[in-house]
DNA sequence: TGATTTGCCTAAAACTATTAGGCAAATGCA
DNA sequence: TGCATTTGCCTAATAGTTTTAGGCAAATCA
């Protein structure tokens, strides 16, 4: 009997891309298995269980995605690199909408802190040196840029924006334009 | 044998209750049946199914929901109407997580149009009467407050803001403080 | 009171999650 | 190359959720 060459790492990979097709709630230990073509025991050689496969889908998407934001904020500063950090976050919601969604799953702590979302905290912070904003403002700016890019595609994603005919596009270019200005005036004098 | 008085709405405000207690997504219709100490094909009657639970406790939250933003709004406007919105939308967030998570739920088209959430965009455009924005700024501001309100308390439900020492309390003043201002920039001249 | 409607029940099928134990393929070693 | 060990996928079985069909008793109504 053929194996299918199964690891950790081809079935995230996989259920990743389900996450995308079916939504990440749909994504499930039997469905992965039916695209193998196995058994759906024969995952659990490779995965504790569901909330495992879930758990490592969110961290390949938060991987995944703090890779885009590194390359987007190279050789960018101040609005420059506000604009490029929020469209990556708008861009990749899009294109991968249930890896969007696994890479919001509550993690535990430990997980958390071993995860690449220490480097999107630390991207974050890393946009806010062009604003000079001193702490505890910094951290309110972390905040709101999280609440307001995460708010945006979140509701986005959901329809949310599709009731009226204003294009969302333009909607988020000027949501854009007024942090920036925020920020600016916020800068320590 | 003496019948357990089920009702659909009787089921929708536990069901909701469980959602707050369990999370939203661990509400089933098991679950539900346990809690009247009654068999599962019972629910049947008053319920087409699974999907069709979960959307009546959306709807139920977002009635609740818009009914509290509504008493906040009396009396008030500008900034102070800004704020009373922002607050009642966090506090409802932390008393009912799992209603607020239901709030969120992904309705069909012709559902939603039919649901409480049009209050709620009402609701949104009369906060910024207070700051004479002209189309289609103002489309864009319901936008980002929506963004901003619902990002920070998700982010904030999930978690995501438990690893700084800022007190949650103060970002969230800072924030809506900031829009404030920045709506009241963006007023036409 | 008798007839009808309604409400909850039993039964059953289909799907998902998970564990235990088995056999054959792949790998390692003499 | 031949044998032993490890590994990978399988079968089998249990348990929980969803949903439909059909039945009987309680509530309602004429």
């Amino acid at each position: 009997m053929v194996r299918a060459g199964l690891t950790a790492e081809r079935l995230t990979r996989a259920g990743a891309e389900l996450a995308d097709e079916v939504g990440f709630d749909q994504v499930t230990v039997s469905a992965l298995a039916r695209r193998f073509d196995v058994k759906v025991a024969s995952l659990y050689s490779h995965l504790k269980n569901s909330q495992d496969l879930k758990t490592r889908i969110a961290l390949f998407a938060l991987e995944e995605l703090a890779d885009r934001v590194a390359s987007a904020l190279a050789g960018r500063a101040g609005k420059d690199a506000l604009a490029a950090f929020a469209n990556v976050y708008r861009d990749y919601a899009r294109e991968h909408p249930g890896r969007y969604t696994a890479a919001r799953l509550r993690l535990a702590p430990k997980t958390a802190a071993a995860s690449a979302g220490v480097r999107h905290a630390q991207m974050t912070r890393a946009i806010l040196r062009g604003y000079d904003l001193t702490e505890p403002d910094q951290t309110h700016a972390v905040r709101m840029l999280g609440s307001v890019f995460h708010g945006y595609v979140s509701l986005e994603m959901g329809g949310g924006f599709s009731h009226t005919a204003v294009d969302p596009q333009e909607s988020w270019s000027w949501i854009v334009d007024s942090l920036d200005a925020l920020l600016r005036n916020r800068t320590a004098p």
